[in-house]
DNA sequence: TCACGTCAAGCAGAT
DNA sequence: ATCTGCTTGACGTGA
């Protein structure tokens, strides 16, 4: 399963690319919902997704997280027309060409999903919520190394009950959304090794974010880190998921860089060897660094 | 065409 | 108490 070429890493970026014309992320008001509405909204986002899936592959782009605003209004009661079938097509054909160019894929459900909740219809909501992730995975064909990445939740005050609260939640997941959720260490409440913890007793494969650990660190040095969350990933589950950003200078500890740091990145793939994983960079102007990643990628000697 | 108030949803930290 | 950020501002009314 190991890699063992720089070459082969895949380097990719979140939902939208500004280069071009289209947004795939289309939505609406709810006040403005209507089936047509829907309908249309739909069928522009997952005409611009395949879109973007042809830009990324004309310039060796080949992880990508695609936008939870694919179906608007996906798991709101609002929405009872039947999107599964209706775009069963569409969905088939881009299936398709992802596999057939081995594109890495990934989701990130939005802040309001919070599986270790104290209040029941939050948890209720975001297991359906989940499920919506699920389907959206499912309907392309994908196999299970197409993961949906989450952030473990809120702490209530006790960290080690809401830790436990987010097993005993995830056991009871359908194995549809068990076997694709995989968390990631958070800027503000879960470290790594919360992650790992919970990982510990639950089997729930570690997504690191390399600037969420250095703000909210539990003190591993950056190859224990990748180390460490890459052995919670198992066959099934592909090789690892890295989230990498580099911090904006003189401003909030934690902010997203807005254009790569390449001094920063090189560093980051030089103390990463030899740990193998795919690359979302989580950066402001994304496809454009992520072309950039690539060419220093394919260029630098130290890679080779 | 443009300004600007508001948008399904949760939580933590800053102000 | 209220605002801001989160992976991403952008929808839609009124002038």
């Amino acid at each position: 399963m190991q890699r063992f070429s720089i070459k082969a890493m895949k380097v990719g970026y979140p939902c939208i690319n500004r280069s071009m014309e289209c947004r795939g992320n289309k939505t609406f008001r709810l006040d403005s919902y209507s089936e047509d509405r829907l309908i249309e909204t739909v069928q522009n986002n997952l005409n611009c997704l395949e879109e973007m899936l042809k830009f990324n592959i004309e310039h060796d782009i080949y992880f990508f997280r695609i936008t939870s605003d694919l179906i608007p209004f996906a798991s709101h009661e609002v929405n009872d027309h039947d999107w599964q079938s209706h775009f069963r097509n569409e969905f088939q054909k881009i299936g398709n060409f992802i596999k057939d160019n081995h594109i890495r894929i990934s989701m990130h459900p939005d802040q309001f999903i919070v599986l270790n909740s104290k209040k029941e219809d939050v948890v209720k909501r975001s297991i359906e919520e989940l499920r919506y992730h699920a389907d959206v995975l499912d309907l392309f064909g994908l196999d299970s190394t197409a993961k949906i990445q989450l952030h473990v939740g809120g702490v209530y005050g006790d960290k080690d009950k809401s830790k436990r609260r987010f097993v005993k939640r995830f056991q009871r997941l359908d194995e549809k959304i068990k076997r694709r959720l995989v968390i990631e260490n958070d800027d503000t409440s879960y470290s790594l090794k919360d992650c790992l913890d919970i990982h510990h007793h639950s089997g729930v494969p570690v997504l690191f974010d390399n600037l969420h650990h250095r703000v909210n660190s539990s003190g591993e040095g950056l190859e224990k880190a990748l180390e460490k969350s890459n052995n919670t990933w198992s066959e099934k589950d592909g090789i690892p998921m890295v989230d990498y950003s580099s911090q904006e200078a003189n401003k909030k500890e934690g902010k997203h860089a807005e254009t790569i740091d390449k001094n920063d990145f090189r560093d980051f793939i030089e103390l990463s060897r030899p740990h193998d994983f795919d690359l979302m960079l989580e950066i402001k102007d994304k496809e454009k660094s992520a072309l950039k990643a690539v060419d220093i990628l394919s260029k630098d000697e130290r890679f080779h």
